[in-house]
DNA sequence: AATACTAATGACAACCATTGTCAACTCACC
DNA sequence: GGTGAGTTGACAATGGTTGTCATTAGTATT
């Protein structure tokens, strides 16, 4: 078997790209709703069943970032580089990036030492950030 | 102003007794449905909007525990004491409380030092128990 | 280029947990 | 027993998300 599967599952068409261009333009976490607007305004019609089943796609490929607000909805954006975690704005949406080498090492610790392996978290702050 | 606020506000109704004794008898997280399920399975005639409404205002106050499946279902559990954060197994879904002042202390340091207020976290370890 | 095959799309309906509404109720206190 | 405010519950409404399925459009083949 060859180490690269050919996978020629995933099309390039014209709605993903709008997808991952629009992608590009923000910096926060943005939900798919919000995501179809930011489409519509620059005149690129895409469905929104298209623009949620791109996002997920996208974030269980794990070329994009995905985390949940604390309302349950899903929110989106564009993939950084490392394990990280975040602080979110609950009131703008206004997003820091965080890292936590002690964190890590401290779940990953406390999950073997309960016998727990393939060990892996979320933790996501809230608050309400200085200009809001 | 005294320190305990005398707070009649809330009742102890057939209601709310019913729940709490249904919250005796599991030990695992189940959501506002299940119990409301289990309510009427019982006999014990509550409405769903009750369950609810008792549910959010038991862990607002901190008597129960609650947190949101991957689905984002809202699931809760009777409480055990303080502030803490949970390890599931991913596959039997075994839950071990776990406390991490250290962690505590730490997202809030890091959210006032971006500014932000009124902090509040997330943290879930997921991982697979010992006997799975 | 034409054809065939299949992933992908989108308009719309359906889903479903949760929340809102509001008249009827009931607990606590006088 | 009366009074008033917290509570309840049947039901409607909300809203993010997912399902449906006929149509569209990449990709490979001839």
């Amino acid at each position: 078997m060859t180490s690269t599967d050919p996978g020629p599952a995933v099309r390039p068409t014209r709605q993903r790209r709008a997808i991952a261009t629009v992608l590009e333009t923000f910096d926060d976490f943005r939900s798919a709703q919000e995501i179809h607007a930011l489409l519509t305004e620059r005149g690129e019609h895409v469905g929104l069943s298209t623009v949620y089943r791109a996002l997920q796609a996208l974030a269980d490929s794990g070329e994009i970032d995905s985390l949940r607000t604390e309302a349950g909805e899903s929110i989106y954006r564009r993939c950084s580089t490392s394990h990280h975690h975040h602080l979110v704005c609950r009131s703008c949406g206004a997003t820091v990036e965080i890292e936590g080498p002690a964190v890590e090492k401290w779940t990953r610790a406390v999950a073997t030492e309960h016998g727990y392996s393939d060990v892996s978290h979320t933790l996501e702050i809230f608050g309400t950030c200085a200009s809001c």
